[in-house]
RNA sequence: GCCGCCAUAGCUCAGCUGGUAGAGCACCUGAUUUGUAAUCAGGGGGUCGGGGGUUCGAGUCCCUCUGGCGGCACCA
């Protein structure tokens, strides 16, 4: 008997009875036979040492392509999790899974791991793989593998094969070499020593047993693996090149903020971080001018009773900053702006006429999050929302939503993100509402998007427990993926706290609240745009667009001219009179990443002209004074001003 | 909050197995007036995160607290 094998590109062949992916590699080409680590017949894995069982379109997964890094990397996992267990006999293992980058593997100990564990367990990896044991699929019985892994103390593995696997299901295990064994899906490389040696253990870290923070405590230990050497490197590269960007250490060198102790996740803004938060926030309230919405300001501090009609005394106590007075009164901090908003809503009487109402806010909350949730401006106590509330008509929401969109778009731009996609957020699975109610919610919010003409992914079970939610995801400059921007469409909010209009029936009518942000937090923005652009900001948000640097102290006057104008067109300029070289002064100002250094000596104070210098650029150009004023006046417009929307 | 790691000068870091603190940059002073990514010389600066313990002796070892980092959980 005989086997007929279709490829990729169309082409045919016959194969005796019993072949498997591997033999198939082989007579295909040698190079290929060895850079293949698993097959995928009619669409699904496949280890390359398996026969094949029938006709099949076969694909053979190479090791440096997207799936064949996940057969790698999955090796890796496996291939560590036996290291582990030869190194610290009576750790179990539970899962081992590929994630991006990389993989990682939780056990189960008593004693902790220590990252000083690591070169051994590496070692005994490479151990693993320079012995090129064979790796062998085995299908077993369900209830003899359960009995199988209870009894060699593996009783994670016997939880999964109960819990987690769906009856019917082939159980399969590994072996590895004679002795290590492991539950898993597959596939697996045909030996350990195809894994190679591009692989590294990096961070150690606490995880729950199926995530759930009442099960057990386990010890994950995470590593990265890649086809060969040059990529690995190649991401260590990219690892310290991020972290080059991180806003923590940006923000100290360009003195835009800090942070200490007796404020843990607050900010102290310092000037120039305040210019640049200033900036933003004087964009954002042009575009939302132009977008039709009001600006308003609501309290800080309100009474607990204010609280306890919106719900938020009952569902969000605990990330509430509650405080009491001397006469007894407890208050707390508002977490949110939104109730705050009905009430200005509910203020005098609204008619359908007044809808949609855009109400915005620039609403600075408070709430206690968890300390190890905290991450330098990305995760804070205190931060302030570019909140809105858009109070609208049913019929109205669509509309609403697919303009939101669009303006959140166009703003995400400005910044230089690029959307990588919008999430849709569904019915969480604690939640308030009926399943009509989240059908009806949860399509309204995809046909927004839709006629955004945007198709969102879904997030299974993301949603608020009051609202479905569309979430942005934008990707930044190094392809990082960020979560700025957010809606939802709530109808419990305003009718809990009674918020009404009039219709144009005369009878009063509940509005749908549409909760956005665009930028999410001040705070986390400011973050993430100083990773994106690496502290390197264009001119319009600098925080010091040109610096005025002087060769000799004869051309001091005519810096504070040049400084002055500069000031006068609006632009944020500073002089550099010190006593150093121009070299020095060239070399600390592009370091503190200012666009533009005017270098004026005695020449230029004679005739006039400044030599513009810009970031990144070793040219000068002299100009005229009154050219480069009128240059840099047009370059320093914000994206909005230079549309002229 | 949970697990692991970490905490030395303003910043980045060195300080081996315990023997009473060091570099570079920054800062201050002086000299230098300089033409496009670091001018030279001198100087000041640390209760080694806090507290407790072991020891003749602790930056170094142990306990504890605080904070930071990486994950986990959380994230209307």
């Amino acid at each position: 008997m005989s086997i007929n094998v279709k490829f990729p590109d169309g082409a045919e062949r016959a194969y005796d009875d019993g072949v498997t992916p591997l033999k198939i590699a082989e007579g295909l080409s040698k190079s290929l036979a060895k850079k293949v680590v698993a097959a995928k017949v009619d669409g699904a894995w496949w280890d390359l040492t398996r026969a094949l069982e029938k006709d099949a379109k076969i694909e053979l997964v190479v090791r440096d392509s997207a799936d064949g890094l996940e057969v790698l990397r999955h090796d890796a996992a496996h291939v560590l999790a036996q290291a582990v267990q030869d190194l610290f006999p009576g750790t179990q293992v539970t899962i081992g899974p590929v994630v991006e980058d990389g993989f990682y593997y939780d056990f189960y100990r008593d004693e902790p791991f220590s990252t000083d564990d690591f070169p051994r367990i590496e070692a005994r990896m490479r151990e693993i793989v320079d012995a090129d044991l064979p790796i062998q699929r085995e299908v077993w019985d369900r209830a003899e593998a359960i009995s199988h892994f209870n009894a060699i103390g593996e009783t994670f593995k016997a939880k999964i094969i109960d819990d987690v696997i769906p009856p019917g299901e082939p159980i399969t295990v590994y072996r590895q070499g004679n002795e290590w064994k492991d539950l898993c899906r597959g596939p697996h490389l045909p030996s350990t020593g195809r894994l190679g040696k591009a692989f590294k253990l990096m961070k150690l870290a606490g995880a729950y047993w199926r995530g759930d923070q009442a099960n057990e405590q386990l010890q994950r230990i995470y590593g990265t693996a890649w086809a060969d050497e040059k990529q690995l490197e190649d991401y260590l590269h990219r690892l310290e090149e991020a972290e080059k960007r991180d806003h923590r250490r940006r923000g100290r060198q360009m003195d835009l903020f800090h942070m200490q102790e007796e404020g843990r996740g607050m900010v102290f803004w310092h000037e120039k971080g305040l210019t640049l938060w200033r900036t933003i926030e004087a964009y954002m309230r042009r575009r939302l001018e132009k977008a039709g919405y009001v600006e308003v300001r609501t309290p800080q501090v309100l009474d607990r009773s204010f609280w306890e009609k919106s719900g938020h005394w009952e569902n969000y106590r605990a990330n509430m900053f509650v405080c009491e007075t001397a006469e007894g009164e407890t208050l707390s901090l508002k977490p949110m702006n939104c109730p705050g908003h009905v009430q200005i809503f509910k203020f005098g009487q609204k008619s359908y006429r007044d809808l949609p109402l855009r109400m915005a806010e620039f609403g600075a909350c408070h709430r206690y999050e968890p300390s190890g949730a905290l991450h330098g401006l990305m995760r804070v106590r205190a931060f302030t929302q570019d909140d809105a509330h858009i109070f609208c008509r049913e019929d109205q929401i669509e509309d609403e939503v697919a303009r939101f969109i669009t303006l959140a778009n166009s703003v995400h731009e400005d910044f230089g993100l690029t959307r990588d996609h919008i999430a849709l957020g569904t019915r969480p699975e604690l939640r308030a509402g009926s399943e009509d109610f989240w059908d009806m919610a949860e399509g309204q919010l995809l046909n927004a998007a839709r006629k955004a003409g945007v198709e969102p992914v879904i997030a299974e079970g993301d949603g608020a427990f009051y609202a479905p939610k569309l979430d942005f995801q934008l990707k930044d400059a190094i392809g990082r993926i960020w979560t700025c921007g957010t809606i939802q469409n709530d109808y419990v909010l305003p009718d809990r706290l009674g918020a009404e209009y009039v219709g144009e029936d005369g009878q009063k009518h509940k509005p749908v609240m549409l909760h956005r942000a665009i930028l999410g937090s001040l705070e986390r923005f400011i973050g993430v745009i100083i990773e994106n652009y690496a502290g390197a900001f264009p001119l319009w948000l600098a925080p010091v667009q040109v610096t005025v640097a002087t060769i000799t102290s004869d051309a001091d006057p005519y810096a504070d001219h040049v400084v002055d104008l500069l000031k006068r067109a609006g632009l944020r300029a500073e002089a550099d009179k010190r006593n150093e070289k121009i070299g020095y002064k060239i070399r600390e100002h592009s370091l503190a990443k200012v666009p533009v250094i005017a270098v004026v000596g005695r020449k230029e104070a004679d005739e006039r002209k400044v030599a513009l210098r810009r970031l990144g650029s070793q040219e000068q150009t002299v100009m005229s004074l009154d050219e480069a004023l009128d240059a840099l006046k047009d370059e320093a417009k914000a994206p909005d001003e230079r549309r002229g929307d």
